[in-house]
DNA sequence: TGAAGTTTGTGATATTATTCACGAAAACTA
DNA sequence: TAGTTTTCGTGAATAATATCACAAACTTCA
């Protein structure tokens, strides 16, 4: 096995979308192999393979996968069985949205404060934190609260005001929705993520078939209707 | 030049990238060298002359890229002249947020459509669709109001149920937010976000950290406070 | 038990993407 | 004008990623 390589950044992004697919399961498919993994995720069966074998042999020659066990190697490469104390900052409607989002507690991602500048009426759905933190006391929270991951989702004029602040508030992670890239440091890694290059993208995929007629051709699609 | 060549898909990812950055350029600032650019972005300057003579030849050497003429072009290349129409189907907090963002507004996304299985209480904030469709409409919807993206909102649950009405309705290009990978088809582009997987990202990151000491060497990181 | 059928794990190969390195063009200097 | 500096565009080299292809391990079934 080749464990001691370092995996490639592609794979850890799939090892989410394994485990989201697998979660979706049926609790009745006990095992699954690379085929139909791949299949269902548009990817490669080696890939699969590869991926899941940087990390260990996880499967069984002539059998597949055993889901349970996949599941719970993948939650333990991604560090999710470790709760994630997670702040919010920027409590406009995206910031809300996403401190609402149900989908983070079930993974371990515990949403413990919300900063912003003014205090503004909550939605009564946030359980842990719901009062809004007045964001210069962001430093002293994030220590008090001991948390890991800030999630940006302020106005882009308002980035350049609170970028020191966080970077230097002891936060070890920081997923950036504002549309203005923030780089990495040392001490901190910041993911971008920019709803309007999401849209770009789609923007030049159609400007493609407009402009010219069957240009889009050599693309491997994937089962349109196999739903699961 | 190579003006024949395919660019590949990062390419065009960054192109949305630089055109950002331009955007949020001081006025006086008339040119601009790939080495500038590279330098902010935390890419290499090599690349961003690449990326950029993929499409022609924008540059002037010993000089650089004019802005004003780099921005038109990569709004051009990305199709962004073109006012494009989009509907977003699913109106919770996501949905919402979306359809008053005005980043999309100004980057010639016309958010015309909303729809739901319910009427909800809508936002004053949004312009042009100011009401909720149902969403058994979709397909009619689309064609009268001629929508080339959707964006999906939806919960993971709903996204069975109105899968085939979306790839068959007419549009050509879909935006999912649902965590459930949807696949692109012949006549249908999808463009996958999944806000957990990002989340997943700094997890794994942190992860490592945690684990073993010293560990994440080797990693090229940016200028963190030249915000500009 | 043994032969046929699956499916993994992985070395070898192919493909794609990034970076280097340098000639050519433009600007600036004296 | 001639020399120096800047910066582009791009072929060549390198690095990263994906795919192929096959031996080894396991299952099934006669």
């Amino acid at each position: 096995m080749n464990t001691k390589l370092i995996p490639p950044q592609p794979t850890v992004k799939r090892l989410s979308i394994y485990l989201r697919f697998l979660n979706s399961l049926n609790k009745d498919v006990k095992t699954i192999s690379s085929q139909e993994l791949a299949q269902r995720l548009a990817f490669n069966p080696a890939q699969v393979r590869k991926d899941l074998a940087y990390f260990g042999e996880f499967g069984k020659r002539g059998v597949g996968y055993s889901v349970k066990k996949l599941k719970e190697q993948i939650v333990k490469i991604l560090g999710l069985h470790k709760t994630r104390n997670v702040g919010i900052v920027g409590i406009g409607r995206l910031g809300m949205a996403l401190a609402c989002y149900s989908g983070f507690k079930k993974k371990n991602f515990k949403i413990c404060a919300l900063f912003d500048v003014a205090t503004k009426p909550l939605c009564p759905a946030i359980g842990e934190a719901s009062e809004i933190t007045e964001i210069s006391q962001l430093p002293k929270v994030v220590k008090e609260k001991e948390i890991d991951i800030l999630i940006l989702t302020v106005p882009v004029e308002a980035i350049k005001d609170i970028y020191d602040m966080v970077m230097s508030s002891g936060v070890k992670a920081v997923l950036n929705f504002a549309p203005f890239k923030l780089l990495s440091t040392e001490n901190v890694h910041v993911n971008n993520v920019d709803l309007s290059t999401e849209l770009e993208q789609l923007s030049y995929k159609l400007n493609l078939n407009d402009g010219e007629d069957g240009d889009v051709a050599e693309e491997v699609y994937g089962i349109p209707s196999q739903l699961l």
